[in-house]
Parts: C-alpha cells; structure tokens; sequence
DNA sequence: CCACTATGGAACAGCAATGTCCCGTTTCGG
DNA sequence: CCGAAACGGGACATTGCTGTTCCATAGTGG
C-alpha cells in the first residue's frame, strides 16, 4: 500500500478539521484564514482538501456525527433503567468537548436531528421512552420535554467544563445529580 | 409638547429596534438590509437613525437591558423563599421572548453579564445565595452551577416555547417543576 | 398653499471573505 | 541525486455587506 505520500495528505486533512472544530466551536463564523491559521496550514492548502466552505463544513458534521456514534456506542444504551442509561449517555456526550459547542451553536454548522430519521431512530429519545415506561423518569414530563431540558443542560455542563473556574471537573457529578433530582420517577 | 415630528421618528425608531430584535433572535450574522426590510424600512432610513451597526447593537442592549430590568422588577425579589424567587425570576424572564434568543446567541450581542458589575449587583446571583441560606436551594449545588444551569434551562424553556408544539403553553410549568425537584433543598 | 422633515431608491466606494491561479519551495520515495 | 507530490505565499476577480451621498417623494404643521 501507499505509504508516506497518502499518510501525508490525510494527517494534514485531519489537522485542518480538527482546528475547524476547536475555532468554529468558540465562534461558528470565523473565517477560512481562521481556520488555517489554527490547522498551522497554508491558506491554499485548505482549500486543496475542502474545495469551498461547504465541503468543510459536510466535512466537520461528518466527523462530529462519527465521535457522538461512538458516544453513544460506549454509553451502552441498551442495559439498565432508563436513568441509568441517560446518565451513561450525558457523561459520555459531554466528554466530547469542542463537538458539543458545534452542536449547541446558534445556526449550528451540525445538528443532531440531521443525524436521525425520525423519533425511532433517536437514541435519545428511546432512553427517555424507556426511562417513562420502567419508572424510572417522571412520567409526567413529556418527551419533548425532557429531551430539550437534558440537551439545554449538557450545555450548561459543557460551559462550566470548559470554563477556567473550579468547577470545571466536576461539570459531570453536579449534572448526573441536578437531572438525577429532576427527572427521576 | 411636539407632537407629530418628533413622534414619527420616535416611531420608526422603534420598529427598526424591534425588526432587529426578532430578526437577530433568530440570525445574530443577519444583514442590516436583512433587518430593515423587516421592519418595512429602507436601508437608507436604518441608517439615519443608527449610524453604523454597533450604533443599532448598542441600542438593541439598552431596549434588552431595559426589558429585562422590568422583568426582573415584575419578579418582585425581594419576598418569599429563594426558591419562590427563583420560580417567579424564571417565568417573568421566560416571558421576555425574543429577547432570550439574543441573550442565548452563540457570541451574543446582548450579554447580561455586561450588566451588572459583579456577583453582589447580579440579582439572579443573589437569589441562588438566599436560597442556599434559608434552606429552599439544595447546598450542595455551587452557586455557579445553579446559575448556568437556570440559564440553560431557561433557554431550553424558551426553545420549546417558540416551537409550534403542543407544549408551547406549558413551558414555564415544565420548567417550574423540573428545576424545583432538580435544585429544591 | 408652503416650508420642513422624514423617507425611499439609486449609485458609489471601501472592505473582508472567498475561490482560483501561478510559481517557487519543501518533502519524501526511488 | 532526481522527480513527483504536497505545501506556502502572492496576486487576482468576485461577491456580499457596509457606510455614504444625492435626489425625488410623501406626509405634516403653520
């Protein structure tokens, strides 16, 4: 196989779509040069891998819906109440760090809801479903609900994670309690 | 008093503040044509009455500002339990609108920390304080983390509430209901 | 009816971001 | 050492937003 020369150009395009993640997370509408400058790559070399904006910005969602799968994947979803499995799933969602400030952006170059046909296809929302079916979440808090409140929530953990306070690594604990106090059945 | 003139400019001044308002609660990159076509304004007469953009930023801080400060009166902090403050500080703010979507924008133009000099003028801070003093917020939640996460939450109020789902109206309820389980002491 | 003021439209130049092209330089395998 | 591939920098035209100016029009008070 194709060692250096493919190795090359792939570490470089890894390079470039990482700092695009950690600039767009802090500010969605910094600009290519931005970008670059914080990939440590020649301007003309970004758009050599990304022809235009757009085939960055596919790249990017791309990528973060390939680490929030894999989230997901380590949340184990499918063992324990529905509590415990929301919990996995919030403490594995909020180690994903810059994604999270992509996803929770004002016109979010990546949304979630792209990720997913429907309802069925939602981890999310199955846990919470099943969280309302053994008990183990409010039943009297709806879906909709529920979802947008965990969601709004990660935020706030995320900011206080990647605030300088002394908070900052115990985002995980003070969340899994709030949502634990708030949500239970 | 004069009456006409002055009215008129007075007028279209404050449909321009609220086109920009609501437009920038959904698009805070969105254009000053964008914004005066809106408010049913040429761009020529935005312009006359707000210099350059940072003229209009600023003026739509000030009317933010001022909006929240009624709420704020409205919420009447200065009786009940902290938990009861809380509850009323939440459903007056929820009940700002538009306003939250510029407070919750990803590089916010309005930014109600600019607002206060510092925690001891923060009237939502003081709130968290009394109630981790008589008892009604849980001790063992940091101020910092009950402050975000009441922001987050209120976010997540507001996002439902601007939806066109069937929980639209029951917002402030849900949320009420979630914090008291989730912070009560 | 007559000024006066606010407005709207058009045209203009300035600016930043973008996408493209060209060319010299670096890097790496053969 | 040599050649191919990748890179970096500079230059360019294009685009959209911005702020400004000029002029014609509509609404208002005297």
């Amino acid at each position: 196989m194709p060692s250096t020369p493919l190795d090359r150009t792939a570490r470089t395009r890894r390079d470039v779509l990482d700092a695009a993640i950690e600039v767009w997370a802090l500010d969605n509408t910094a600009s290519l040069g931005a970008v670059a400058a914080a990939a440590g790559v020649g301007r003309t070399t970004l758009n050599r891998h990304f022809p235009d904006r757009a085939a960055l910005v596919a790249a990017v969602d791309a990528e973060c819906r390939a680490r929030f799968g894999q989230a997901v994947e380590r949340a184990e979803l499918r063992s324990g109440t529905g509590w415990e499995r929301l919990r996995r799933f919030c403490l594995e969602v909020l180690s994903l760090g810059p994604v999270l400030g992509l996803v929770f952006a004002d016109n979010a170059l990546v949304d979630p809801d792209s990720w997913v046909e429907g309802e069925e296809d939602d981890p999310f929302a199955l846990v919470v479903v099943q969280g309302h079916q053994d008990g183990s979440l409010a039943t009297d808090l709806p879906l909709d609900w529920v979802v947008t409140h965990v969601w709004t929530s990660l935020f706030g953990a995320h900011l206080i994670s990647r605030s300088d306070g002394p908070l900052r690594h115990e985002a995980g604990q003070l969340l899994v309690r709030t949502l634990d106090r708030g949500l239970a059945g």
